[in-house]
DNA sequence: GTCTTTCCTGATCGAATGTTCAGGGAAACA
DNA sequence: TGTTTCCCTGAACATTCGATCAGGAAAGAC
């Protein structure tokens, strides 16, 4: 019986993507575990099946999310392992310019949690964010000591990176309707951009 | 009788004043009227006397929001209007980044509607944002024709600087946890970013 | 064959949601 | 003094929320 593969992927799978959507775009509080199930066409108890909860079920969106995030960015250190620092750090932001292009939902689940201290919010920060964000930001002040990257607080820098390159791709909605345009930036522009960022 | 105006302000500026915190930090969707109704001290009926639904509620909110602001644009374009157009544009991005740091909810009651295309985000173009965005859009354009602003995307030129000057402060939470720093990096600091973004 | 485990559904729980409505009480106007 | 207007409350409405539970169907183990 193939009935339960006629959608792609397994019914837990394919419940992930669905609650990473709701959640993106409504928040934890806004989402409904109704409608992730709907969205998905299966019943909404087989959510607390597969998770022992709802939260449960926006950690393992969070795991999902950040385990594959985690090894394109590994790929990405180790493919520029002999170069320069801002050349590193360039590879990176190239890397997440890119992912921030393939999958907004990235950044607007980031954004949505981290403007309030919730116990989400430091679930995040400890599992995941930390080890990423402290090692970019050491590079950042190696390379600053160095000169060979814009000095200032190295936590704003970091942070205007991810800012550049998530809000134009997540906020697509938005200057959609602004402007009529249909296709957001070229990631290669947003790139430029934060190439004079990190400049001297 | 004094009694209703033993906090600050109207209860009705008050209801505004807590929803705006409410639906900056869990959405429209999370938000729920009888949170803001305990947050302000009254009946959670007085929310649908004063404003006719929910929804009425939030618009009330944004309004209140961009009325200030965009008087608070208008004197920042008056007094630099003899300046040159980057002048005039760092004029502009000098207030929005104190914006932004007074009133962090206001990048995040922006960044969480624009991420979904729904009714209220249309509401929202249309009655607010695009009276400002365009024409600040035109600026850069003309900018980038006497050669004094970088090329590339407008919009894209625009949004950037909307997403460096806010992210910082809508996201001080996250910042904070992760560094430990409960004081947010001062306003100059941001602005110097935005300066080597429009220079050529 | 039977037994066991895994995946899934439907019914149901108490609590919380936005909204409606009748009416109380104070101030303003006559 | 009466009367109207403006704020505001508490009770109640139907709906939806996250979560629990009993049990069915399918697949694998033996």
């Amino acid at each position: 019986m193939k009935a339960r593969t006629r959608a792609a992927g397994t019914a837990r799978s394919r419940i992930i993507r669905a609650a990473r959507a709701r959640f993106a775009s409504v928040g934890f509080e806004g989402a409904s575990t109704r409608q992730i199930a709907e969205d998905v066409g299966v019943a909404q108890s087989l959510l607390l099946y597969h998770f022992a909860s709802k939260e449960s079920l926006w950690k393992a969106v969070m795991d999902d999310l950040f385990v594959s995030a985690r090894a394109r960015l590994d790929e990405a250190e180790r493919a520029s392992r002999d170069a320069t620092i801002p050349e590193r750090l360039m590879a990176v932001a190239r890397l997440i310019v890119q992912l921030a292009a393939e999958q907004p939902d990235i950044h607007r689940l980031m954004t949505i949690e981290g403007r309030s201290e919730s116990d989400r919010l430091r679930w995040l920060v400890e599992r995941h964010l930390r080890p990423i964000h402290e090692k970019y930001i050491t590079w950042i002040r190696r390379g600053q000591r160095a000169r060979l990257i814009r000095s200032g607080d190295p936590v704003l820098l970091y942070y205007s990176i991810l800012a550049i390159a998530g809000t134009t791709y997540s906020l697509a909605p938005e200057i959609k309707l602004l402007t009529g345009t249909t296709s957001p930036p070229a990631p290669a522009a947003v790139e430029a951009l934060i190439r004079s960022l990190l400049q001297i």
